[in-house]
RNA sequence: GCUUCCGUAGCUCAGUUGGUUAGAGCACAUGACUGUUAAUCAUGGGGUCCUAGGUUCAAGUCCUAGUGGGAGCGCCA
């Protein structure tokens, strides 16, 4: 019996209909089970696919037991002759000749069932919530644009470059910081002052873990050209949205000789390759979630590949709005920030279509960006998308040492920490932009998913990190 | 962190102005059916109505606190 375990996508290609006919073995888990007391009908699902093989067990040839164990989850390796199904719904499946039960899933207690489970309570069982359609059909478009990111920037000539996940930088600006020590939390030594002494620590400073890997990417940007990262990132801000998580993966590409438009074009032919990278790619399991979860997911992922971005500034934004006569919660008022009320009504009232914002004043944006020579606004972009709000936030970033010093020293930062950063600047200075693209944002886009905890296999937010 | 809604069977949910023994579908058990498609049909078992306290003759239902979850907002990707 040495027959050679064939995976079930597979048996779903043009080459298939060849093995029509002969022996093959599959092996997976049981989705469902049915039939009558003449024969039994196993969907079984091994993760390349999100479709199932249909194996036909005649009821004599087995054992009754084993049969009786064959339950959602259950899992087998089943050999068989591959025919032409006698039934309609599928064309082909597996006339099960010896089926091996790997291990049982006890009804009673295996919380997985062939039925409607919402996404809070597959949530509470993360660790199993993977074996469902839905997560496989995410976590296989997952990979699929993971992969698509680092084709994208190798086929261009982009690095892949690693900025590190721990750093000493204490106030990168993007938020708060998870900090990272070996130091003994019940008995933290202290200096003169009273003060704990961080040069007893591992790295003999306080360290934290990465809120952006973008200062470090300039580093690259300015001396291999064009580099990206595609790394996690930890932000240790208490946000309880659908949008945010603890732990999330960015991607930063970070170009030298790129301005601001040079980076629009890129944000907005990236996003574009990668979502028709997963309609090409992710079929089934796309046409899987537009079935079950989101019908209109299709025809959203189609206009974006087939349209313009809206590129506007944020003078004109705040114009529009004030001209719409909307009622907002929030006045609107030029240097004040959009909330995500205005952002909404621009992107999925007024233009109907993902819009890259521009040009925003300089106080409500980071002190890396490219200051424009009215003094008040900075090179800043946004690329809004429907529903999810903010996916890439970029700039052209400040090559001037003298204009990022001094704003550095305006709003207070500790240069000492960032000599690193300004020697860039320094020697041999030039222009450069990048932006950084929020991957699961990206997922919620591509998958449907309206809960950003749904499209990573084990999301990380306040008072949760149990899986 | 703020605001707001929700917590009823293993899962998804219904439960009227407070009123007898808390219901349905799925799942499970037994039976029926010669090929099903989240199979169907019949019968059956299954409940700390989130927890604690309170109001009331009477609480799943009303009040208070706690706890868990969702959504909106803020922070941002």
């Amino acid at each position: 019996m040495d027959l050679r375990r064939v995976e079930i996508k597979d048996l779903f290609t043009e080459k298939a209909k060849t093995m029509v006919g002969s022996q093959v073995r599959v092996k997976g888990w049981v989705r469902t089970k049915r039939g009558n007391k003449n024969v039994a009908f196993i969907a079984l699902n091994d993760g390349s696919t999100i479709n199932n093989i249909q194996v036909v067990a005649d009821v004599v040839n087995f054992d009754e037991e084993l049969l009786k164990k064959i339950t959602t989850g259950a899992s087998l390796c089943v050999d068989g002759n591959l025919v032409e199904s006698m039934g309609k719904g599928q064309n082909v499946e597996i006339q099960a000749t010896r089926i091996e039960l790997y291990g049982e899933a006890d009804v009673n207690t295996f919380p997985l069932q062939k039925k409607g489970h919402s996404m809070e309570f597959l949530r509470e069982i993360a660790h199993l919530r993977p074996r469902t359609n839905t997560f496989g059909a995410v976590l296989r478009i997952r990979h699929n644009m993971a992969f698509a990111i680092h084709k994208y920037f190798n086929d261009k000539g982009f690095f892949y470059w690693h900025s590190p996940l721990i750093t000493a930088s204490d106030c990168e600006g993007a938020g708060e910081m998870f900090q990272v020590t070996t130091l003994d939390q019940e008995n933290l030594p202290r200096n003169e002052q009273g003060k704990i002494d961080y040069s007893q620590d591992f790295f003999g400073e306080s360290t934290f873990l990465t809120v952006s890997g973008q200062l470090e990417g300039e580093l690259g940007a300015t001396s291999i050209g064009k580099i990206y990262t595609f790394g996690p990132t930890f932000r240790a801000e208490n946000s309880n949205t659908p949008r945010h998580l603890a732990e999330f993966w960015m991607i930063e590409p970070e170009m030298a000789f790129y301005d601001i438009k040079d980076n629009m074009d890129l944000a907005e032919d990236f996003i574009k390759y990668l979502v028709r990278y997963a309609l090409e790619n992710c079929k089934d399991d796309v046409e899987f979630l537009n079935k079950m979860y989101d019908n209109t997911l299709i025809d959203r992922l189609n206009f974006v590949i087939s349209h313009d971005f809206i590129r506007l500034g944020y003078t004109e934004a705040i114009d529009i709005l004030l001209a719409s006569g909307h009622k907002f919660d929030v006045q609107v008022k030029w240097g004040m920030d959009l909330q995500s009320e205005h952002e909404r009504f621009l992107v999925e009232q007024h233009f109907k279509c993902p819009v890259i914002l521009t040009d925003y004043p300089k106080e409500i944006k980071s002190f890396y960006m490219k200051q424009n020579d009215d003094g008040k606004t900075v090179r800043a972009m946004d690329v809004l998308f429907p529903q999810i709000g903010e996916i890439i936030g970029g700039s052209e970033r400040e090559e001037s040492y003298d204009k990022l010093l001094t704003r550095m020293k305006e709003i207070g930062m500790n240069l000492e920490h960032y000599q690193w950063y300004l020697d860039t600047r320094r020697f041999g200075t030039v222009p450069h932009s990048g932006f950084g693209l929020g991957f699961e944002r990206l997922l919620l886009f591509v998958t449907g998913m309206t809960n950003i905890r749904d499209v990573i296999p084990f999301p990380r937010y306040p008072k949760n990190a149990t899986f």
